[in-house]
DNA sequence: GCAAGGTC
């Protein structure tokens, strides 16, 4: 109060107050005086309060008006407006720059030198942030100009309360040079760098191919449709990949987390799930705690955007649009803030109180006064101007204006209530089981005290049941091997791309929302619902950026922008050297991009050309059945720079559809099918319920898998035959890989092991629509192997047990070996281990050299052992596969001999 | 016709 002494001798002084909008200056005076006067002036918003006021010892007449943000903007001068008549270099480089009072405030420029003219004092109480520094520099020059003598005063506060504005008045301080410089230093940056570069693109770009819109550059708006594109790319090359785990399920038929997660190698899986595999678990642990939901933190603009648009799905432009209108009709406090702590200083109880008579929640208010009451959360941004959006006035339905305006106010004040109540309390139960070695957990909540979900909505909280189990019962249990699949990440919502802005630094709290805006606008982005997605043009600008080594649509030129403003801001470095030093910079880029005109002409052609089946407003909410689609393929060949003609395109998308294609079933229980790459290259298709295997059909074209076992399958194999005299599930035509042979195996195996045994000497089978006239079964046609002693070396039979009319066969029991396709997990897991070691001494798989024996050989490697004998073993006389009698000679060999 | 940041 010092600063007022002097000022003694001339009586009562008057003081000019300006704050930077309307709102500010009527609660000040409100707050100081409440018999202050009002008066009109030419800016019908801006009102003039008049009120005394005792500064210290000094009595002062108090004159308190205010501006509506900034007074000046930066521009270029009238001969730099016509586009083509200028490089865009100059633009950037040597265009001078004027910073001028704007048609629109001439009033508020008036005001401003009638009042100072007046008063001996200035008081400014401009935001406590940097835009409100620089605009207390711009409210100052016109109050000199007019008034060389006035004598200028800052002052700082957080909130407009009485306590808060008092300790401003008494800690009155100069304003500071160097934040108003780092903010006319970022204004003459962006102007620059976005009229220059917008003036390029559209000059190039606009004409060519024919756009509609300007196709305009800024430092924030383009990094904003980087994020949008980016998470475009993503989902369009995004490659499902398939994961496996272990699922436990128990009696009651609670499902149980393996504690491995997920893992992405199906033998790893399988190797896991043979060696625990058993139908008791032990309890090992029940755990119970007393868990909380955490109120949420009061309320800031990025806070109050992401939750109008995820859960109003208002979007964050229309929100911001719905909050300033319920803020100049008084009914909630300044939306724009970045704060998202209460002041001290804030009387939250009154507020609170204003809301107890609401015919929807003032029960919930009155409660929260008498008995509940709790401090909010202090979160750790503070901008240093407006406390966290909360309401200053009591609103029912019937006042509000429209549905969504009661939906906002709504949720701002619930909002403000929740923050003011206790935490929500649960009870967590968490149950750990042993299976084995391996261990599998799960957790249930029960919500014992809602508290502020009780008023808030926007959250949830899901309660879960749980057995009741108690450490060290062993209980029933149902494993299972499941698999799924990774899914893209989700098309982009606007909530989440506010995110990606606030945590990047692109825009402030007050004008995120404008970007998003503008890069619809410019036809760059196009939001559906509350999901946003790069248009034709947005893809085809940030990718041919992206091709031809430009970052302009990343994030960190505004991050290095921003740093330098800092320095400027600290007083480390002037405001015309970050200037210089950004602007020569891009003088680089633009140069580079001027230089590579006809490139860009040719690659952003290329790209529209290529994107021109992509449909924007498809939209990928449910990305589940995404599999690569044209579009990506497009992309990335055009990136290779090799269009590919459109028989080549339909190859790679019939090519696309087979790999993906392996949602084959299990014939017996309909679990889908695993599929194992054996040694030899064929598949295995494996039914983890049934615990069978059965070759996979080859596509005909892939024929490099085959073995010359498979080339005798027959490929109705699954189709019927005739029914089990047990279960009467189908018999199936089943090879023995031990035996080279053919047997019916019945589709109950292995709860049911009918099998009926064919000879050796068939060499392939295939089921025919012919019945047999004696017992109606379905007749097979067959072939004998070349050393078959059989004249015909081909016969039309029936197979079924007992039928006189066939070949003479019986219903047995197939002993778990000789079904070959029916490997055990065993057989399986030894098959992979084989795969992974290659023993250096024999070249075998499933050992290392110091381990090399024979008994080291498994299941797998023992059919294919088998057949590799019979290989070696095939007679280089007769070609016979297969050894000969032991002792014997080739036949051939005698032959030949004879023939000699 | 360009930017971003204030503001109504």
């Amino acid at each position: 109060m010092n600063k007022f002494k002097t000022a003694i001798k001339f009586g009562k002084i008057r003081v000019l107050n300006v704050a930077e909008k309307p709102s500010v200056a009527r609660s000040i005076a409100t707050v100081l005086a409440r018999d202050h006067t009002i008066e009109e002036t030419k800016s019908p918003y801006n009102k003039l309060f008049k009120f005394n006021f005792k500064l210290g010892e000094q009595d002062a007449e108090m004159w308190m008006t205010s501006v509506s943000g900034h007074l000046k903007n930066l521009k270029y001068p009238k001969q730099y407006q016509k586009w083509d008549k200028w490089d865009p270099l100059i633009i950037l480089k040597d265009a001078e720059i004027e910073n001028v009072i704007s048609y629109e405030k001439r009033f508020l420029e008036e005001n401003l030198q009638r009042f100072a003219k007046q008063c001996s004092q200035l008081i400014l109480w401009l935001d406590c942030d940097r835009e409100g520094e620089n605009i207390a520099f711009e409210v100052l020059e016109v109050c000199k100009a007019t008034n060389p003598q006035i004598k200028v005063h800052r002052a700082h506060f957080s909130a407009v309360t009485y306590i808060d504005i008092k300790k401003a008045l008494e800690n009155l301080k100069q304003p500071d040079e160097n934040l108003s410089n780092s903010v006319l230093a970022r204004q003459e940056i962006d102007l620059r760098i976005g009229a220059s570069f917008t003036r390029f693109q559209t000059l190039l770009l606009q004409q060519q191919f024919n756009l509609s819109s300007i196709v305009s550059y800024g430092p924030c708006q383009i990094p904003t449709l980087g994020f949008v594109v980016q998470r475009q790319k993503e989902i369009d090359s995004f490659v499902k990949e398939k994961f496996w785990f272990i699922l436990c399920e128990d009696q009651t038929g609670c499902a149980y987390n393996w504690s491995r997660g997920n893992i992405f190698d199906e033998m790893v899986v399988l190797l896991l799930f043979e060696r625990c595999f058993t139908e008791q678990a032990q309890v090992t642990e029940v755990q119970q705690r007393e868990v909380q939901k955490w109120k949420p933190f009061p309320l800031s603009t990025i806070e109050f955007e992401k939750l109008a648009s995820r859960k109003l799905k208002i979007s964050a432009h229309k929100a911001m649009d719905l909050a300033e209108k319920l803020y100049n009709r008084g009914y909630i406090s300044y939306p724009r803030t970045e704060t998202n702590k209460f002041p001290p200083t804030i009387n939250l109880q009154n507020i609170i109180r204003d809301q107890t008579n609401h015919p929807v929640w003032g029960q919930y208010a009155q409660n929260l006064i008498n008995f509940n009451y709790d401090q909010p959360r202090a979160g750790n941004k503070d901008d240093k101007a407006h406390p966290p959006i909360h309401p200053v006035k009591m609103m029912s339905e019937s006042d509000a204006q429209t549905p969504q305006e009661w939906d906002i106010y709504q949720l701002i004040t619930r909002h403000f209530l929740a923050c003011c109540s206790k935490n929500a309390k649960g009870s967590e139960t968490t149950i750990n089981l042993q299976v084995k070695e391996e261990s599998f957990y799960k957790q249930g909540l029960i919500i014992t005290e809602k508290n502020f979900l009780e008023i808030y909505p926007y959250d949830e909280w899901s309660q879960s049941q749980v057995p009741k189990y108690t450490k060290g019962d062993l209980i029933q249990i149902n494993l299972k091997v499941q698999n799924g699949k990774t899914s893209p990440p989700k098309p982009l919502t606007e909530a989440e791309l506010i995110g990606m802005m606030d945590k990047n630094g692109i825009g402030t709290d007050a004008t995120i929302h404008e970007h998003i805006n503008t890069i619809q606008e410019r036809d760059y982005a196009i939001k559906r619902g509350q999901i946003i997605k790069p248009t034709k043009l947005g893809l085809a600008l940030v990718e041919s950026y992206e091709l031809l080594g430009f970052t302009l649509h990343k994030p960190h030129l505004r991050a290095l922008m921003e740093q330098r403003m800092n320095e400027v801001a600290q007083g480390v470095k002037q405001k015309n050297e970050i200037v210089e030093a950004t602007i020569d910079e891009m003088s680089g880029i633009l140069q580079e991009l001027q230089q590579k005109k006809n490139l860009i002409l040719s690659t952003f052609g290329q790209y529209l050309e290529a994107l021109k089946d992509y449909d924007e407003n498809n939209d990928d909410e449910n990305p589940q059945n995404r599999e690569p689609n044209q579009q990506n393929q497009q992309l990335q060949q055009q990136q290779q720079r090799n269009k590919p003609s459109k028989k080549e395109q339909q190859q790679q998308q019939q090519q696309q559809q087979q790999q993906f294609n392996f949602e084959q079933q299990c014939n017996t229980c309909g679990t889908q099918l695993v599929e194992i790459k054996q040694t030899n290259g064929s598949i295995l298709e494996v039914c983890l319920q049934c615990r069978q295997a059965q070759e996979k059909s080859q596509p005909t074209n892939s024929s490099n898998f085959q073995s010359k076992t498979f080339k005798t399958q027959t490929n109705n194999n699954i189709e019927e035959t005739f029914k089990c005299n047990q279960c009467h599930k189908q018999m199936k035509i089943r090879q023995s890989k031990i035996k080279n042979s053919y047997f019916f195996g019945c589709l109950g195996y292995p709860q049911c092991n009918q099998a009926i045994f064919l000879p050796d000497s068939i060499k392939s089978i295939q089921r025919t629509e012919k019945k047999c006239k004696k017992c109606n079964s379905i007749l097979f046609q067959t072939e004998y192997s070349e050393n078959s002693t059989l004249q015909q070396k081909s016969q039309l039979l029936c197979l079924f047990p007992g039928c006189s009319e066939g070949l003479k066969t019986e219903w047995r029991n197939q002993s778990k070996e000789s079904q070959s396709t029916n490997l055990n997990y065993s057989q399986l897991k030894k098959g992979y281990i084989k795969q992974q070691v290659q023993c250096k001494k024999c070249n075998s798989f499933g050992h290392l050299e110091d381990m090399c024996n024979n008994n080291a050989k498994t299941m797998v490697s023992l059919i294919e052992t088998n057949q590799e004998d019979k290989k070696d073993k095939l007679c280089p006389q007769c070609g016979v596969t297969g050894r000969h009698p032991k002792g014997s000679t080739c036949p051939m060999k005698r032959v030949k001999k004879k023939n000699q």
